[in-house]
DNA sequence: ACCTGAACACCGTTCAAGT
DNA sequence: ACCTGAACACCGTTCAAGT
């Protein structure tokens, strides 16, 4: 189990432990899960020791997307950046980005849904370098694809964007039950990607 | 103003003025300002009357989700069962879609949030014959782009679903501000509606 | 840089009693 | 089919006082 610290009045480093354990609670049981009473029993702090890393509930949760963005994102981008075509690289990137999507539903609706206001020019954009490589990564596969005269010759931001949009759109109406395609999501993905490479086809 | 009805002990049609009360008040501020307490303020009702028509807080929001989702699909439907042709169509529908998303984003987001579970089978489920008119035109849209030899003939409610997740995704970034392409926002919109258009060619 | 413990305003929900 | 009014458990947040 876990060992006191020399003094009962100092906790090893309770930020990121209150983020971690957040983390938690929301892939287990969504972000409606998480009270800061809960949250500090579990940690075995006070209350009110909240207040000396974070303003506000909201600032904490503001940590907790960040980690969960970044998660995805360390999920994705090896991917972009394997020895493989330009073509598997994007497509294993997709299957694996709503396969993250399928298996944390909680954390993936945390990052992409609203119930907290973030800042996304400064948290978890898509296009902030910081925490989004797997942006960057996709932008450099479709410049390389552009090259080598298999995709189209678009603004690769734009077009990186759009991939983005679509693969978040599936992710987004499957997890959310707004689809019932179940028996055939694996006919959806087929169909949805080869639709989107014909589409950016040179 | 509004006039009392005959007792003072009976609403009009307490049910309804909730719903559109809520959704009045989602349109401005947001699905997180419904208090129960300041819902039933501004209809000048009691608190507990609420508990009259529905089980829960959640089963109110449900029939507020239901009917922001109607408002959506009234919106795109005329635009997929005009006299224009196929493309022209599919093009409007696209753009009156994004427009609503953008126009208002709360409502948008509350459709497609999860803040609270619900049984999308039984509300607001894109495949669902009563509420998602919408849905159905688009699929006889495609159909009829098959016929015609302009779209691909692949099985046309994947084809539909895999259309609606792509402008739900571009609508979701956009209102969300994972996405910050603002000076050519509508650069994106053109290359994403030639992408999917030109993916599901014939 | 934490702790305890109390307090505050706010929330959804329930209930007893009226009309 | 509502009303009033009180109560309950729960919440985020603040604060005074300690170590």
């Amino acid at each position: 189990m876990k060992k006191k610290d020399s003094s009962p009045y100092h906790h090893g480093n309770l930020k990121d432990a209150l983020v971690e354990e957040a983390l938690k609670m929301v892939k287990t049981d969504g972000i409606q899960s998480i009270t800061l009473r809960e949250l500090t029993t579990k940690l075995g702090s006070s209350r009110s020791a909240i207040y000396r890393h974070f303003s506000s509930k909201d600032e904490l949760i503001r940590a907790v997307i960040q980690a969960g963005f970044m998660q995805l994102d360390e999920t994705i981008s090896p991917f972009l950046i394997s020895n493989d075509t330009v073509l598997a690289r994007f497509r294993n990137m997709g299957e694996a980005y709503i396969a993250f999507a399928l298996t944390n539903p909680n954390i993936y609706r945390m990052i992409f849904g609203n119930e907290v206001q973030t800042q996304r020019e400064e948290s978890c954009d898509i296009h902030n370098e910081e925490n989004s490589g797997g942006f960057q990564h996709l932008v450099a596969l479709l410049i390389e694809g552009q090259e080598k005269k298999i995709f189209k010759d678009d603004d690769p931001i734009l077009q990186a964007t759009y991939v983005w949009a679509s693969i978040h759109g599936l992710s987004n109406l499957c997890i959310d039950g707004h689809i019932h395609v179940q028996d055939n999501i694996e006919a959806l993905f087929e169909l949805s990607f080869e639709t989107i490479i014909k589409g950016m086809k040179f």
